[in-house]
DNA sequence: CTGTTTTACGCACCTCGTAAGTATC
DNA sequence: GATACTTACGAGGTGCGTAAAACAG
């Protein structure tokens, strides 16, 4: 069985239980809490529960949704995980490219053509080298 | 710091990484091959990373990708559990209202208000009675 | 020629922020 | 009045599917 709410929406989850305020919150996230009250109740919605008690002076969990706040973490922390790995994978793929080649015959085009068939990106770089001399890195 | 790339994405990149095909995630998915190639474009924009080898004859995982699978699928099992914690929170706090009042007082009344206090979603249900009569269950 | 993925094209939806309204302290 | 949320509104963007193109077995 598939989940029908919106992963994204937990971030929004995440700020408002945290803060207790949909203002606050949305300063963290850099929105409006406009914003944050449409995410709320649409991961209200979707989830068929009611996640915050509506206070005057801002939200505050339900039963429910302070039982959810852990689950949620986690996919918080599994998700900057993920992102983390990505720098890791990176980093133990990054290695330094020589080239060598007749004068006259430029280091730039094999550059131009590495880069169409590895998998770079930025902040990937290359060092260009020339006869073993090394001409710095290459952006 | 916070993720910035778009945790529903994380659907689209499990499908593929197991059917190996665009197609074949799309009907799983109950989408199109095109949105899915969209999503998973959209993805690896975000991670700055190309996660599939495009083959002719399907998507096939890079070795970063391969390193990304657990941790999506750490998140997927616990947006799954986060789904079934609902189910249970509501089967917890689900419980018999009876309702006494004077005759010419109709039972109704109350239930309204109580609806106005009480954390009641469908598939909640109240039962309605009347001096300890049950009268069944009530929408 | 059947199975892919990719690209092109619009349309529709949806999300967003501004602004005004409501409520509480 | 200050601070919170809610509602209204309009614009902009974005995601979507259909359809056609490109490619391989």
């Amino acid at each position: 069985m598939s989940t029908a709410f919106s992963w994204n929406d937990l971030q929004y989850f995440l700020a408002v239980a945290r803060t207790g305020q949909l203002s606050a919150a949305a300063r963290n996230l850099r929105t409006t809490h406009v914003t944050v009250s449409r995410r709320i109740e649409q991961l209200e919605f979707a989830l068929k529960a009611k996640l915050f008690e509506r206070n005057p002076r801002g939200y505050e969990l339900t039963t429910i949704g302070r039982r959810l706040v852990d689950t949620a973490e986690i996919i918080e922390a599994e998700a900057e995980r993920l992102q983390a790995q990505i720098s890791d994978s990176v980093s133990q793929l990054r290695g330094l490219v020589r080239l060598s080649a007749p004068e006259g015959i430029s280091n730039f085009f094999f550059v131009e053509k590495l880069t169409q068939f590895a998998e770079i990106h930025p902040p990937y770089q290359r060092r260009i080298a020339y006869n073993s001399t090394d001409y710095g890195t290459f952006a």
